[in-house]
DNA sequence: TACGGTACTCGTACGGTGTACGCTTTGTCA
DNA sequence: TGACAAAGCGTACACCGTACGAGTACCGTA
């Protein structure tokens, strides 16, 4: 009668159910929430029965975090560079706003999967096909990413996601540092004056930056190539 | 007789102690090593006893993190705002570097604590000073921490953390590829004629992007008091 | 139809974690 | 000396990842 516990019907097990599983499970409930007991659970399925599929908990998490660079947009070849990897940008920070807890995994990973690789491999094409110099393109590779990945990793512990939640957090702030006001005026101005008004967007942040990036490493690459035709 | 099984000597347990004990734990094992029992047995304690100094945990990393903002050289109103702010991304940088785990844990916190405060204060006041507006003083703020924790997350599960080490591994890793180099030939391409021939510097490459940001900043701060004036 | 092997499932148990509860020891001052 | 608060901690509980080995369901072959 009761079959099972889980809110999945039972259906066969399969090492794709269970990486979906566990996004699905990491998504709406975090990382900690992401036990073996409790993915089982969700699959309608013993614990143990998941060790069929996937070695330990360490492969289980290299697994679903190769699904969410897979969902990352690899750059076009047949556009021009700058539209290429600005648009995968957007894209590396969409998927790492559905998927949190993904950031945190990537970290710890040692072994890059296919998914990874191939995205690394597409980006670096883009930068050399455009001219830069091996170098320039590791350069323009690593300011791209960490500033990706920090801004994502910042962005990840914010409690809004739009300009108009950020006012109304920071109406809140406003009351709760009132008495240190004379102590951190500068950020105080910034919450009271800024946030608090509804001038933060995050996505608007986001491309301020990479567009400054962006054109910072266009003046790099129009100098280089000068250089390499002189 | 046994007393202790404590490498340190018994001593009046404190606050300060315990937090300080706790980041030269994760110093030396990472943050999984930092448990309630391993810290406890540091000082020569039992688990329990901790709780008298420190509600719980999470209490416990809030404190460690504020320990590592702490190091953070504040930026000096007297100078340059662009050197100012170049030392204290290095000096940023220079903390995450100590502390590898801080990041991990900055990430989780929501509560931030006053060294914390006092340095974002600091970087607003510069830039404020400096002739930023308010909105352009918040991008720069941001593209410069995104990067900076950015690059520190790469950072820090990189295998190496010189460029002599990195052209080791890089070494290794163009046999370990060698059967993927032509699906990924441009990464391979950096790998075996970059990477392990000892052209990938960390700390040149930290300040390739961070100078990068900081002209870009520059150019901004420039343009915006020009068209204030006229 | 029966047999043997393989693939799958999972119950139990072990050593780890954070920490609630309440008892014992220590320190301080009247 | 007595009393009371502060400091320290032993035990226990729920939860974690997972090793081990015992089922069970399905298969191609005879």
């Amino acid at each position: 009668m009761a079959e099972s516990s889980a809110s999945n019907p039972r259906v066969r097990l399969s090492k794709e159910r269970v990486l979906e599983a566990a996004v699905e499970l990491a998504d709406s409930g975090g990382l900690e929430s992401l036990t073996m007991r409790k993915l089982a659970d969700a699959l309608g399925a013993g614990a143990m029965s998941l060790y069929h599929y996937v070695p330990n908990r360490d492969a289980l998490l290299d697994g679903i975090v190769d699904i969410v660079y897979d969902e990352i947009e690899v750059p076009s070849p047949d556009i021009d560079w700058w539209v290429a990897l600005r648009q995968r940008a957007i894209s590396t920070r969409a998927a790492l706003r559905r998927h949190p807890w993904a950031l945190d995994v990537m970290e710890s990973r040692t072994q890059p999967g296919m998914a990874n690789l191939r995205l690394h491999n597409a980006v670096l094409a883009c930068l050399r096909e455009a001219g830069f110099s091996i170098s320039d393109a590791v350069h323009a590779y690593s300011v791209q990413d960490a500033y990706i990945y920090g801004f994502a990793l910042q962005e990840k512990n914010l409690p809004f996601e739009t300009s108009e939640e950020a006012a109304q957090i920071g109406e809140m702030m406003v009351e709760q540092f009132q008495h240190l006001a004379d102590q951190i005026p500068y950020s105080y101005e910034v919450v009271a004056n800024y946030v608090a008004k509804g001038g933060y967007d995050p996505t608007a942040e986001f491309e301020f930056g990479l567009d400054l990036i962006l054109a910072g490493l266009e003046e790099l690459r129009k100098h280089a190539s000068h250089g390499e035709s002189a």
